[in-house]
DNA sequence: TTTTAATATGACAAAAATGTCATCTAATTA
DNA sequence: TAATTAGATGACATTTTTGTCATATTAAAA
């Protein structure tokens, strides 16, 4: 897997567990204490994230770090 | 969790991985193309890697993502 | 003791993430 | 229709990671 298809990956799981939720982008950057902005760039593949910014959405998202990176 | 206890974390986790299969930081450099200073930092908690970087040292420890993160 | 291997540290440039702007489209709602 | 909500995009400054130097310390081996 190379580094565009990673970001691509999480990407799509953020959706999917925020699209669980129910969430909007907005309640998720509200939930993370960041903005719409970065919640759409991580989303849609355009960042390779950090450990921290991971465990930041994990919490928001309500599940384990490794289950967030469980693709 | 704090970005500083984080990153203390995911170092150890590497140095734990690392010293199971009896490998030194030049091993584990070379395993993933990358220096031993890299490894260094990564081990000790100064950075806070990226995922991908997290998955190419998940490739050279032969573990998956999620064991990586799995503390 | 001397040499070598392993680990650690500080400095640096280049690349990239982060966080925040404005703005745009599309869909939904009043 | 008009207003609101959701999502997407590009630009920008700031901060940080990444990757690579040189070098220092410690431990082990010859």
């Amino acid at each position: 897997m190379d580094k565009e298809q990673l970001k691509k990956k999480i990407g799509q799981r953020i959706v999917e567990l925020r699209s669980q939720k129910g969430w909007s982008q907005s309640d998720l950057a509200r939930a993370t204490g960041k903005d719409r902005q970065a919640m759409e760039k991580l989303e849609n593949g355009k960042v390779n994230p950090t450990l921290y910014t991971l465990l930041e959405i994990s919490k928001a998202l309500e599940v384990s770090l490794n289950q967030l990176v469980k693709f």
